[in-house]
DNA sequence: CCAATGTAACTACATGTGTAGTCAAAAGAG
DNA sequence: CTCTTTTGACTACACATGTAGTTACATTGG
């Protein structure tokens, strides 16, 4: 089971992947200026969270710190996997065609991917 | 609204946009190989697809034939500009590094990658 | 002509997801 | 010590999604 996790809980992991150990308030105020929710709605999706076992709780004082027990990066490379799988017949290649059509990469961008591409055929 | 098409309907619109006209038979049959659904599922799918207008019906004697309303290119186009905006900052390099790394990218993508990316300079 | 079958329309139901509300215990304000 | 505030625990509820069942025709093989 690829532990699902869905829109509103990946802004929660995020937070928490840039800040653990953190409090449930203080995973709520980092997302304040972003998401109008309420403290609740960021409870329940970190409950939901530790439901899932993508984060772990330890006990501080009389609250509970966060920490991700799943690792951003493996995450975001199995989306990328996933994406690339789905839509693309699991080719990297026509996922960049396609966004370079959409997204305008500007020079720095395809200077990084041409130092990549460089790297990869070492 | 960017008709939000689930897992399991985008399933159903790749067989839609591979062989539109197509009745709900026909995709039943062409997902079965796949997937193991009751024709019942592929038309509650097709249904919600209609519902969602992502799908145009068109009655053709006692059926209906389905076509797709959006265009697969644009589709993906979006998602993969989502994820990419979504978990890479919008950086297509990132993505592309990531990718490279958990996907072990064959001499050819290296290659296609390549032109691409010189395709892009000029 | 009549029963079996194909097809669309409608309905169902568990689980996931977004978005909270209520309750109760604990801790700090006076 | 009592009242308010903070925090966790449990509950709620609508809409989405996966996965079908039931009904009512319409067609077609005999």
């Amino acid at each position: 089971m690829p532990t699902r996790i869905s829109q509103a809980e990946l802004d929660v992991m995020e937070i928490v992947w840039a800040r653990a150990p953190i409090a449930a308030t203080d995973v709520a105020q980092a997302l304040a200026t972003e998401k109008d929710w309420n403290i609740r709605t960021v409870k329940t999706l970190l409950a939901r969270l530790v439901e899932k076992e993508a984060l772990s709780t330890e006990k501080d004082g009389r609250r509970f710190l966060y920490r991700p027990l799943i690792d951003r990066k493996a995450y975001v490379g199995g989306a990328a996997t996933r994406l690339v799988d789905r839509l693309f017949g699991g080719r990297a290649a026509p996922l960049v065609a396609q966004l370079a059509e959409s997204k305008t990469l500007s020079a720095d961008d395809i200077a990084e991917l041409e130092a990549i591409i460089k790297a990869l055929k070492s």
